[in-house]
DNA sequence: CTATGGCACGGATT
DNA sequence: AATCCGTGCCATAG
């Protein structure tokens, strides 16, 4: 166990905790809005292009960790903590001449402009705004989370303007998005590939109206909901398979180094990430990104100015002043408790973090709350739309340390993996008893259901790796 | 008759 | 207070 005694920021005032509250639960993504648009509107606030290393004080410039220290990093501890560092977006608060050494392969940029720089010519100038809003409100899968209503209320436009966009977006590059989930971008793929194929109205049948059966690949069934010869119904769905992506956002932001195929589970870019030196033994070193690059901070000069003023302007300034450096607090308190998170995190699952799924110890947010000594809420805010790279390379949501049967799957899945003859639930169930896991035969089956496995009947070849889905 | 999936309840978690 | 999760019971498919 590992005890924190760093108390030194405390929520001051309610305004102060609400505050913090509302942004802890905040992504980067998000937070970086929220902080450009708070930098926008208030004078008082200064976002500085150049940030200063917490460890050796020397000056660095845009992006990246600080050069001198990620390799001066203390080898003999077991966790190493890095400056923040910011996201590397091209295009972001202009980079200076002299770009740091930029050896990856650059990051999978935003999606966002990636789509737009395909639609700038055929766009109207006057849905421009509207196709921004309608990109950046997607969730991380790349999907629609409001309705084409209520977007159209947001943004003052006609539902039939909004429709008209949607339909530009989804047939853009990484085709399918922005549309309702994983049948409507399979569909909309399937339009563009009108034409090639003779599978291709099959297709279309089996995504319609048989669509929970292709998840489950019960291709008897399917064959009997389209009318088709299950031969051809198995071609079709193998044609969808090969030739459709069912998450088209994944597959962007993968583009850039994925192990390819070894998890499904790919984000955006992390808001936190967990390194070690040489994939094998070593300090794990965690990174929390900051949300913008440079430092935020209360202008000196606004302040200064703010002082000696007992005018009438004094009144607004004084308001500015105090909400910016409330601001600052509220993002400070934010990142020393991301910080005292991450830190009983990796000491907790230094296991899991390293050697996988199997090895993650159960743990629920309250216990970690009593740790650090905050209530437990905080750390549900702090974990919750937050997104971590482990040192694999793997991107995970933070809120998967808490993941109460994760390990139990994960043992379930090498256990069918390995077995020749499939076992029934009820032996699955006998086998993790005697490995002291005390799991109800129901519960296995549950859990199979969540990794997409068969049951045991059903399972008697070898069936495709099931997409994890639902 | 056995293996599964559905429904629903109670307790834990958030 | 609202949700999530593990389980038991029961109907059903094989």
């Amino acid at each position: 166990m590992l005890q924190i005694q760093d108390h030194s920021l405390r929520p001051l005032t309610t305004a102060h905790l609400a505050q913090t509250m509302s942004l802890l639960a905040l992504s980067n993504q998000e937070l970086r809005e929220k902080v450009l648009a708070e930098v926008a509107g208030n004078p008082a606030l200064e976002l500085l292009e150049d940030r200063i290393c917490p460890g050796c004080q020397r000056h660095l410039h845009g992006k990246g960790p600080c050069p001198a220290c990620s390799s001066h990093a203390p080898q003999d501890q077991a966790i190493v903590f890095l400056s923040p560092r910011d996201f590397a977006r091209p295009g972001n608060g202009r980079p200076l001449e002299e770009t740091p050494p930029e050896q990856e392969p650059a990051a999978p940029e935003d999606l966002a402009i990636h789509v737009l720089q395909q639609l700038a010519a055929e766009l109207l100038p006057e849905d421009r705004r509207l196709a921004a809003y309608i990109l950046s409100s997607l969730d991380e899968e790349g999907f629609l989370q409001d309705a084409p209503a209520y977007m159209a209320r947001a943004t003052g436009s006609t539902l039939t303007q909004v429709e008209r966009v949607l339909r530009m977006i989804s047939h853009a590059d990484p085709a399918g998005l922005a549309t309702q989930g994983p049948r409507q971008a399979l569909l909309v793929q399937l339009d563009l590939l009108e034409g090639h194929g003779a599978l291709v109205p099959l297709a279309r049948r089996i995504l319609e109206t048989a669509f929970a059966e292709l998840g489950r690949r019960d291709f008897d069934r399917i064959a009997v909901l389209v009318e088709a010869p299950a031969a051809q119904a198995r071609q079709a769905a193998a044609f969808i398979h090969d030739n459709l992506n069912p998450y088209p956002a994944r597959a962007f932001w993968g583009s850039g180094r994925q192990p390819a195929g070894s998890d499904p589970n790919v984000y955006h870019q992390p808001d936190i990430q967990i390194t070690q030196q040489s994939d094998g033994e070593g300090p794990l070193m965690v990174e929390i990104f900051a949300p913008v690059a440079g430092w935020l901070r209360v202008n000196p000069l606004f302040r200064q100015a703010a002082q000696p003023a007992a005018e009438g302007m004094s009144e607004e300034w004084t308001r500015h002043l105090e909400r910016a450096s409330l601001f600052v607090k509220c993002l400070q308190q934010r990142n020393n408790t991301m910080r005292r998170l991450m830190q009983i995190l990796v000491a907790e699952q230094a296991e899991f973090i390293q050697k996988g799924d199997r090895h993650l110890h159960p743990m629920t947010r309250a216990k970690v709350a009593a740790h650090i000594g905050v209530h437990e809420s905080t750390i549900s805010r702090a974990v919750a739309h937050k997104s971590v790279a482990l040192p694999n390379g793997r991107i995970i949501p933070l809120t998967r340390f808490f993941d109460r049967s994760l390990s139990v799957r994960e043992r379930i899945k090498e256990l069918v993996g390995q077995e020749p003859q499939p076992l029934t639930d009820d032996e699955i169930a006998a086998v993790l008893h005697k490995e002291g896991i005390r799991v109800a035969r129901r519960t296995v089956a549950k859990y199979r259901a969540i990794e997409g496995i068969l049951p045991a009947r059903l399972r008697h070849r070898r069936a495709l790796p099931a997409p994890a889905g639902l």
